[in-house]
DNA sequence: AGGTTATATAAACAAACAGTTATATAATGA
DNA sequence: TCATTATATAACTGTTTGTTTATATAACCT
Protein backbone atom coordinates (compact mmCIF):
# COMPACT_ATOMS: atom_id res chain seq x y z
CA UNK A 1 0.00 0.00 0.00
CA UNK A 2 0.98 3.27 -0.82
CA UNK A 3 1.07 6.43 1.47
CA UNK A 4 -2.04 8.94 0.48
CA UNK A 5 -0.75 12.68 -0.93
CA UNK A 6 -3.16 15.43 -0.88
CA UNK A 7 -4.55 14.90 -4.59
CA UNK A 8 -5.69 11.39 -3.68
CA UNK A 9 -7.82 12.47 -0.69
CA UNK A 10 -9.12 15.41 -2.79
CA UNK A 11 -9.60 13.11 -5.89
CA UNK A 12 -11.32 10.32 -4.14
CA UNK A 13 -13.58 12.86 -1.88
CA UNK A 14 -14.55 14.29 -4.77
CA UNK A 15 -15.44 11.05 -6.30
CA UNK A 16 -19.03 10.76 -4.51
CA UNK A 17 -21.88 12.38 -5.86
CA UNK A 18 -23.50 13.74 -2.16
CA UNK A 19 -19.89 15.35 -1.59
CA UNK A 20 -19.77 17.27 -4.80
CA UNK A 21 -23.60 18.44 -4.14
CA UNK A 22 -22.20 19.41 -0.84
CA UNK A 23 -19.36 21.64 -2.26
CA UNK A 24 -22.16 22.85 -4.46
CA UNK A 25 -23.86 24.01 -2.03
CA UNK A 26 -21.02 25.63 0.33
CA UNK A 27 -19.81 27.32 -3.00
CA UNK A 28 -22.97 29.99 -2.28
CA UNK A 29 -22.18 30.13 1.60
CA UNK A 30 -21.34 29.02 4.64
CA UNK A 31 -24.14 25.75 5.86
CA UNK A 32 -24.56 24.39 9.19
CA UNK A 33 -24.86 20.25 9.19
CA UNK A 34 -28.64 20.65 9.45
CA UNK A 35 -28.90 22.59 6.51
CA UNK A 36 -26.39 20.74 4.57
CA UNK A 37 -28.29 17.37 5.42
CA UNK A 38 -31.58 18.90 4.54
CA UNK A 39 -31.54 17.99 0.85
CA UNK A 40 -30.25 14.41 1.04
CA UNK A 41 -32.47 11.25 1.76
CA UNK A 42 -29.63 10.14 4.36
CA UNK A 43 -29.08 10.19 7.98
CA UNK A 44 -27.11 12.94 10.18
CA UNK A 45 -24.03 10.52 10.93
CA UNK A 46 -23.80 9.95 7.22
CA UNK A 47 -23.83 13.68 6.37
CA UNK A 48 -21.24 13.97 9.76
CA UNK A 49 -18.77 10.97 7.70
CA UNK A 50 -18.68 13.39 4.18
CA UNK A 51 -18.07 16.15 5.89
CA UNK A 52 -15.03 14.47 7.85
CA UNK A 53 -13.72 13.24 4.49
CA UNK A 54 -14.51 16.70 2.88
CA UNK A 55 -12.43 18.00 5.75
CA UNK A 56 -9.58 16.10 5.78
CA UNK A 57 -8.98 16.29 1.79
CA UNK A 58 -8.97 20.09 2.76
CA UNK A 59 -11.72 20.87 0.62
CA UNK A 60 -14.02 22.13 3.58
CA UNK A 61 -12.98 23.93 7.14
CA UNK A 62 -15.38 24.13 10.14
CA UNK A 63 -15.98 27.16 12.68
CA UNK A 64 -18.01 26.95 15.64
CA UNK A 65 -21.20 28.77 16.22
CA UNK A 66 -23.02 27.53 19.73
CA UNK A 67 -23.84 24.02 19.23
CA UNK A 68 -23.94 24.57 15.39
CA UNK A 69 -20.54 24.00 13.32
CA UNK A 70 -20.65 26.16 10.12
CA UNK A 71 -18.94 24.61 7.19
CA UNK A 72 -16.85 26.44 4.43
CA UNK A 73 -15.50 25.76 1.27
CA UNK A 74 -11.46 25.89 0.87
CA UNK A 75 -10.91 26.44 -2.38
CA UNK A 76 -7.25 25.64 -1.85
CA UNK A 77 -7.69 21.84 -2.55
CA UNK A 78 -9.93 22.56 -5.61
CA UNK A 79 -7.15 24.78 -6.75
CA UNK A 80 -4.87 22.13 -6.75
CA UNK A 81 -7.20 19.41 -8.19
CA UNK A 82 -7.45 22.21 -10.62
CA UNK A 83 -3.78 22.63 -11.24
CA UNK A 84 -2.92 19.03 -11.64
CA UNK A 85 -5.71 18.86 -14.40
CA UNK A 86 -3.70 22.52 -16.26
CA UNK A 87 -1.43 20.10 -17.19
CA UNK A 88 -3.38 18.14 -19.58
CA UNK A 89 -6.01 20.87 -20.79
CA UNK A 90 -3.15 21.55 -24.46
CA UNK A 91 -4.81 17.63 -25.42
CA UNK A 92 -8.50 18.78 -25.58
CA UNK A 93 -7.88 22.77 -25.73
CA UNK A 94 -7.31 24.30 -29.25
CA UNK A 95 -7.81 21.09 -31.18
CA UNK A 96 -9.67 21.08 -34.30
CA UNK A 97 -9.03 17.54 -34.99
CA UNK A 98 -11.20 16.56 -31.95
CA UNK A 99 -13.92 19.41 -31.89
CA UNK A 100 -16.55 17.14 -31.93
CA UNK A 101 -15.74 15.47 -28.43
CA UNK A 102 -14.49 18.50 -27.03
CA UNK A 103 -18.59 19.70 -27.90
CA UNK A 104 -19.83 16.02 -26.47
CA UNK A 105 -17.91 17.38 -23.10
CA UNK A 106 -19.05 20.80 -22.92
CA UNK A 107 -22.53 19.29 -23.07
CA UNK A 108 -22.22 16.63 -20.77
CA UNK A 109 -20.96 19.27 -18.29
CA UNK A 110 -23.66 21.62 -19.15
CA UNK A 111 -26.48 18.58 -17.47
CA UNK A 112 -24.33 17.80 -14.52
CA UNK A 113 -24.37 21.49 -12.25
CA UNK A 114 -24.49 18.55 -9.52
CA UNK A 115 -27.44 19.83 -7.29
CA UNK A 116 -28.15 16.55 -4.90
CA UNK A 117 -28.92 13.67 -6.85
CA UNK A 118 -32.27 12.01 -7.33
CA UNK A 119 -31.61 8.89 -6.06
CA UNK A 120 -29.81 10.28 -3.23
CA UNK A 121 -32.87 13.21 -2.57
CA UNK A 122 -35.30 13.35 -0.05
CA UNK A 123 -38.88 12.35 -0.53
CA UNK A 124 -41.76 14.83 0.53
CA UNK A 125 -44.62 12.87 2.10
CA UNK B 1 -13.06 1.39 -27.70
CA UNK B 2 -14.24 3.70 -25.10
CA UNK B 3 -16.20 3.16 -21.90
CA UNK B 4 -18.54 5.04 -19.41
CA UNK B 5 -18.23 8.30 -18.41
CA UNK B 6 -19.43 9.71 -15.05
CA UNK B 7 -17.54 12.10 -12.84
CA UNK B 8 -18.15 9.27 -10.11
CA UNK B 9 -15.85 7.11 -12.52
CA UNK B 10 -13.61 9.58 -13.10
CA UNK B 11 -12.67 11.45 -10.08
CA UNK B 12 -12.33 8.13 -8.91
CA UNK B 13 -10.19 6.87 -11.09
CA UNK B 14 -7.33 10.05 -10.58
CA UNK B 15 -7.84 9.45 -7.00
CA UNK B 16 -5.37 7.06 -7.79
CA UNK B 17 -1.55 7.90 -7.36
CA UNK B 18 -0.28 4.84 -9.75
CA UNK B 19 -3.18 5.68 -12.04
CA UNK B 20 -2.24 9.33 -12.48
CA UNK B 21 1.47 8.77 -13.21
CA UNK B 22 -0.16 6.35 -15.93
CA UNK B 23 -1.70 9.16 -17.54
CA UNK B 24 0.96 11.48 -17.28
CA UNK B 25 2.80 8.95 -19.30
CA UNK B 26 0.35 8.71 -21.88
CA UNK B 27 -0.03 12.14 -22.13
CA UNK B 28 3.45 12.25 -23.86
CA UNK B 29 1.87 9.31 -26.83
CA UNK B 30 0.32 5.69 -26.59
CA UNK B 31 2.05 2.84 -24.70
CA UNK B 32 2.01 -1.05 -24.27
CA UNK B 33 0.54 -1.99 -21.37
CA UNK B 34 4.56 -3.68 -20.35
CA UNK B 35 5.65 -0.23 -21.44
CA UNK B 36 3.19 1.37 -18.80
CA UNK B 37 3.74 -1.01 -16.30
CA UNK B 38 8.14 -1.21 -16.74
CA UNK B 39 8.33 1.95 -14.00
CA UNK B 40 6.05 0.42 -10.82
CA UNK B 41 6.92 -2.29 -8.49
CA UNK B 42 3.67 -4.08 -9.08
CA UNK B 43 2.62 -7.20 -11.12
CA UNK B 44 1.34 -6.83 -14.58
CA UNK B 45 -2.65 -7.96 -13.75
CA UNK B 46 -2.42 -5.33 -11.30
CA UNK B 47 -1.41 -3.33 -13.99
CA UNK B 48 -4.16 -4.23 -16.44
CA UNK B 49 -6.75 -3.47 -13.31
CA UNK B 50 -5.71 -0.06 -13.45
CA UNK B 51 -5.94 0.32 -17.05
CA UNK B 52 -9.70 -1.25 -16.90
CA UNK B 53 -10.53 1.18 -14.16
CA UNK B 54 -9.28 3.99 -16.25
CA UNK B 55 -10.97 2.79 -19.77
CA UNK B 56 -14.03 2.44 -17.51
CA UNK B 57 -13.96 6.45 -16.57
CA UNK B 58 -13.27 7.03 -20.04
CA UNK B 59 -9.86 8.62 -19.24
CA UNK B 60 -8.04 6.22 -22.12
CA UNK B 61 -9.00 4.17 -25.16
CA UNK B 62 -6.86 0.83 -26.61
CA UNK B 63 -6.49 -0.40 -29.64
CA UNK B 64 -4.72 -3.70 -31.07
CA UNK B 65 -1.33 -4.04 -32.33
CA UNK B 66 -0.60 -7.68 -32.86
CA UNK B 67 -0.24 -9.03 -29.39
CA UNK B 68 0.14 -5.48 -28.09
CA UNK B 69 -3.03 -3.41 -26.63
CA UNK B 70 -1.41 0.63 -27.35
CA UNK B 71 -3.21 2.86 -24.37
CA UNK B 72 -3.95 6.35 -25.86
CA UNK B 73 -5.48 9.33 -23.57
CA UNK B 74 -8.96 10.39 -23.75
CA UNK B 75 -8.94 14.01 -23.09
CA UNK B 76 -12.66 14.29 -23.22
CA UNK B 77 -13.36 12.91 -19.50
CA UNK B 78 -10.43 14.69 -18.24
CA UNK B 79 -11.99 18.03 -20.26
CA UNK B 80 -15.68 16.97 -18.06
CA UNK B 81 -13.54 17.33 -14.27
CA UNK B 82 -11.98 20.38 -15.96
CA UNK B 83 -15.49 21.64 -16.44
CA UNK B 84 -16.65 20.46 -13.51
CA UNK B 85 -14.22 22.41 -11.31
CA UNK B 86 -14.44 25.43 -13.21
CA UNK B 87 -17.53 26.07 -11.50
CA UNK B 88 -15.48 26.85 -8.85
CA UNK B 89 -12.51 28.97 -10.48
CA UNK B 90 -14.20 32.24 -9.22
CA UNK B 91 -12.97 31.33 -5.36
CA UNK B 92 -9.62 31.26 -5.86
CA UNK B 93 -9.08 33.71 -8.65
CA UNK B 94 -8.46 37.17 -8.44
CA UNK B 95 -9.08 36.99 -4.92
CA UNK B 96 -6.28 38.76 -2.88
CA UNK B 97 -7.45 37.91 0.22
CA UNK B 98 -6.22 34.83 -0.30
CA UNK B 99 -3.56 35.39 -2.48
CA UNK B 100 -1.17 33.54 0.37
CA UNK B 101 -3.23 30.24 -0.11
CA UNK B 102 -3.19 30.62 -3.50
CA UNK B 103 0.62 31.19 -4.03
CA UNK B 104 0.85 27.91 -1.37
CA UNK B 105 -1.35 25.55 -3.96
CA UNK B 106 0.86 26.92 -6.70
CA UNK B 107 3.74 25.98 -5.03
CA UNK B 108 2.27 22.10 -3.69
CA UNK B 109 0.91 21.69 -7.75
CA UNK B 110 4.66 22.24 -8.43
CA UNK B 111 6.31 19.91 -6.34
CA UNK B 112 3.69 17.18 -8.03
CA UNK B 113 4.16 16.67 -12.06
CA UNK B 114 3.01 12.90 -10.86
CA UNK B 115 5.36 10.50 -12.15
CA UNK B 116 5.85 7.30 -10.18
CA UNK B 117 6.14 7.82 -6.76
CA UNK B 118 9.32 6.34 -5.10
CA UNK B 119 7.09 4.09 -2.90
CA UNK B 120 5.98 2.42 -5.89
CA UNK B 121 9.09 2.74 -7.87
CA UNK B 122 10.54 -0.62 -8.82
CA UNK B 123 13.70 -1.10 -7.06
CA UNK B 124 16.39 -1.64 -9.61
CA UNK B 125 19.44 -4.85 -8.13
C1' DA C 1 2.72 -27.09 -34.98
C1' DG C 2 5.02 -25.26 -30.86
C1' DG C 3 7.29 -22.05 -28.02
C1' DT C 4 7.34 -17.24 -26.78
C1' DT C 5 5.45 -12.75 -25.81
C1' DA C 6 1.72 -9.64 -24.40
C1' DT C 7 -2.31 -9.19 -22.01
C1' DA C 8 -6.59 -10.61 -19.53
C1' DT C 9 -9.21 -13.18 -16.14
C1' DA C 10 -10.19 -15.68 -11.77
C1' DA C 11 -9.99 -16.47 -7.10
C1' DA C 12 -8.56 -14.93 -2.78
C1' DC C 13 -7.87 -11.45 0.79
C1' DA C 14 -7.10 -7.41 3.61
C1' DA C 15 -8.27 -2.75 3.89
C1' DA C 16 -11.26 1.11 2.94
C1' DC C 17 -15.88 2.84 2.15
C1' DA C 18 -20.78 4.22 2.56
C1' DG C 19 -24.39 3.45 4.85
C1' DT C 20 -27.16 2.14 9.16
C1' DT C 21 -28.74 2.40 14.39
C1' DA C 22 -27.74 3.61 18.91
C1' DT C 23 -25.43 6.52 21.97
C1' DA C 24 -22.39 10.21 23.56
C1' DT C 25 -20.97 15.07 23.87
C1' DA C 26 -21.57 20.04 23.80
C1' DA C 27 -23.77 24.24 24.10
C1' DT C 28 -28.35 26.61 24.52
C1' DG C 29 -32.23 28.57 26.57
C1' DA C 30 -36.18 28.25 29.65
C1' DT D 1 -30.81 22.45 36.45
C1' DC D 2 -32.92 20.21 32.69
C1' DA D 3 -34.86 19.33 28.30
C1' DT D 4 -33.67 20.45 23.69
C1' DT D 5 -30.85 21.14 19.70
C1' DA D 6 -26.73 20.28 16.91
C1' DT D 7 -23.16 17.37 15.97
C1' DA D 8 -19.86 13.50 16.68
C1' DT D 9 -18.55 8.75 17.69
C1' DA D 10 -18.99 3.69 17.96
C1' DA D 11 -20.16 -0.57 16.45
C1' DC D 12 -21.88 -3.15 12.76
C1' DT D 13 -22.71 -4.52 7.79
C1' DG D 14 -22.45 -5.15 2.94
C1' DT D 15 -19.79 -3.52 -1.03
C1' DT D 16 -15.78 -1.93 -3.42
C1' DT D 17 -10.80 -1.52 -4.02
C1' DG D 18 -5.93 -2.69 -4.64
C1' DT D 19 -3.13 -6.18 -4.60
C1' DT D 20 -1.41 -11.01 -5.11
C1' DT D 21 -0.70 -15.78 -7.44
C1' DA D 22 -2.05 -18.85 -10.80
C1' DT D 23 -3.98 -19.63 -15.16
C1' DA D 24 -6.12 -18.57 -19.65
C1' DT D 25 -6.24 -16.37 -24.20
C1' DA D 26 -4.35 -14.39 -28.26
C1' DA D 27 -1.16 -13.31 -31.71
C1' DC D 28 3.54 -13.71 -33.12
C1' DC D 29 7.64 -16.17 -35.03
C1' DT D 30 10.46 -20.17 -36.42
Amino acid sequence: MMIANSLDNTFAALADPTRRAILARLALGEATVMELAEPFAMTQPAISKHLKVLERAGLISRGRDAQRRPCRIEPKALAQADMWLAQYRRLWESNFQRLDDLLDALQLAEAMPDSPRNEDVKQEK
